[in-house]
RNA sequence: GGCCCGUUCGUCUAUCGGUUAGGACAUCAGGUUUUCAUCCUGGAAAGAGGGGUUCGAUUCCCCUACGGGCUACCA
């Protein structure tokens, strides 16, 4: 690594909701510049107005500041000395540039019509040959190469449409450098002649992209393996610009797959895949349809961060829960694997899994407390706590934390009838009347004293454990499986505890 | 079609010429947990195919196959 100070930015299009592909792609950015000191800036590419989707810039920084991996500079992260980060903010500054091209004769104006456009691929296609405005097709259009000076001056003044294109060389070869896969030769022959600037006044994302990440001093350009095809396209540009020297850096990251079947990851894959592929809840601004987030689903930020970094990086030991400071220590661009990962959901679920246990219990209280109050409950703080640090070791979504704990807050008027049917005998009834009764006598009631009155009822009775303890559980909270039978108890509380046993005794009695 | 990138257990991956090809998730079988959705132990499970190079290839090179990406006045 050279002593350039690392500078690397995240650059989406507003175009829509952010997906998790998109996400990945700036948390190994965020990544690799805290690992090297660097800045991690933010940077709107909103360079296609036919594209804007409202809210979507809005939405791409609350996720950002969600995960924890806010930029230290750029839209909504406050302005650094290179503002505006957006490029519609930036517009006047791309016209020179190609201007720029044009004059050292790398680039030309063109005034071809979406007709003549059509006309030529059409023409092309006919005589089977690749139809694309490159070297060879440019000398039969309406371009600043084909008119006459004062044609083109005259079109100008004349304010007619045009566009400015990229001067391809017909035949050459472009070396570049991928730190994730190497060199990659690219023969000019087969790049178009691209248009920087469009008719509409606007850079297209190859200017735009190579003059921010130039004039933004950026040292690493990480992006998606999408870009790798145009990357020596950019090569060009930084060349003829004469910025070749403090081109920045590439690596090209593998894309996120379908978890079935093929193809990339897409914004539109939505609900059907069985998980997210949103970090938070985007509801689309025209059809009004939601789709749904990491977030509303229960993951945590820690844990979305950690099973994303490892789709498609690892740190080559057997560790892989890694808090995010951890993650930064760790991470480095020659770890990034070259092929695409397919998103697993059970490898997703078995990391938030991890996560959810060692959250603090008034954290996900917060949550729980939630839903409890939005059904009319009221209640104890402490209490809520209690149960998530009961009921945690058993979920592996925050979401779930009502779902399995309910019956902490609502006595079950049902009972897991499986388990009825196949312990349910006529000394049931005894022993659970003989616990009641011991209860009733207790002065204490913690989960040693619960435990000791069971066991002696038990003795009693002449009833074994595994026969009853589940039949004992399900008289207590309707359902086959929970969180330790006698710490339940004692947080349910003597009074009610001998409620719900008396209620089991009254309902399950045939 | 053209160009570019890729290809190790079902999935994510380790291996930087010599390993019984390792781990994790999932799965299966046992075992704890006096019950369970936790936990522990164990099993099954992979180098796409073909050529080279080499004493020796998963590892390096070539070809084929397959997968993916790009091919717009979209990013």
């Amino acid at each position: 690594m050279d002593e350039r100070k690392v500078r690397v930015r995240f650059a989406p299009s507003p175009t829509g909701p952010l997906h998790i592909g998109g996400v990945r792609t700036a948390l190994y950015n965020y990544l690799f510049a805290k690992k090297h000191q660097g800045d991690f800036i933010l940077r709107i590419e909103d360079t296609d107005q036919t594209r804007f989707v409202s809210g979507a810039e809005e939405y791409i920084i609350e996720s950002l500041k969600w995960l924890g991996i806010e930029p230290n500079e750029g839209v909504g992260f406050g302005d650094g000395q290179f503002a505006p980060y957006k490029q519609s903010e930036r517009k006047n500054s791309y016209r020179q540039y190609a201007e720029q091209l044009v004059a050292s004769g790398n680039a030309y104006y063109a005034f071809d019509t979406s007709e003549d456009l059509e006309a030529m691929r059409e023409r092309l296609k006919a005589s089977n040959v690749d139809a694309k405005y490159d070297s060879i097709t440019r000398s039969t259009m309406k371009n600043s190469l084909t008119l006459s000076e004062d044609e083109v001056k005259q079109r100008l003044e004349n304010k007619e449409q045009f566009v400015i294109r990229l001067k391809v060389p017909r035949k050459e070869e472009v070396k570049l450098y991928d730190e994730i896969r190497g060199w990659v030769n690219v023969n000019t022959s087969s790049i178009d002649d691209k248009v920087l600037f469009k008719s509409d006044g606007m850079p297209t994302y190859h200017l735009a992209n190579v003059v921010d990440d130039y004039l933004m001093n950026i040292s690493h350009v990480i992006r998606g393996e999408e870009w790798l095809p145009s990357a020596p396209l950019h090569v060009l540009l930084y060349r003829y610009l004469g910025w070749e020297s403090v081109m920045p850096k590439f690596a090209h990251l593998p894309l996120l797959l379908k978890p079935e079947g093929n193809g990339k990851l897409s914004k539109r894959d939505g609900d059907r895949l069985g998980f997210p592929v949103f970090p938070i809840e985007w509801k689309d601004p025209t059809t009004n349809e939601i789709l749904s987030g990491y977030k509303q689903n229960g993951y945590l930020p820690e844990a979305v961060i950690n099973l994303l970094a490892f789709l498609g990086w690892n740190p080559g030991t057997a560790q892989e829960i890694f808090s995010k400071e951890e993650l930064i220590q760790a991470f480095s661009i020659e770890r990034v694997s070259k092929h695409g990962a397919k998103f697993d959901v059970n490898k997703a679920k078995w990391f938030n899994q991890q996560y959810v246990r060692h959250v603090d219990n008034k954290i996900l209280a917060a949550e729980l407390k939630n839903n409890v109050t939005e059904k009319n409950i009221s209640v104890d703080e402490i209490y809520v706590e209690k149960v998530c640090g009961l009921v945690k070791e058993k979920i592996s979504f925050t979401k779930e934390l009502w779902d399995y704990s309910q019956y902490f807050f609502v006595a079950p008027t049902s009972f897991d009838e499986s388990v009825i049917k196949k312990r349910w005998n006529e000394k049931s009834a005894i022993v659970l009347n003989d616990i009641i009764e011991s209860f009733q006598n207790s002065i204490e009631f913690s989960h040693s004293t619960i435990e000791n009155a069971y066991n002696e009822a038990l003795i009693k009775n002449e009833m074994q454990s595994k026969d009853f303890l589940q039949l004992f559980r399900v008289c207590l909270s309707g359902v086959a499986s929970g969180p330790p039978i006698f710490e339940m108890a004692e947080l349910f509380g003597k009074e009610n505890t001998i409620l719900r046993l008396e209620t089991a005794l009254k309902n399950i009695k045939q």
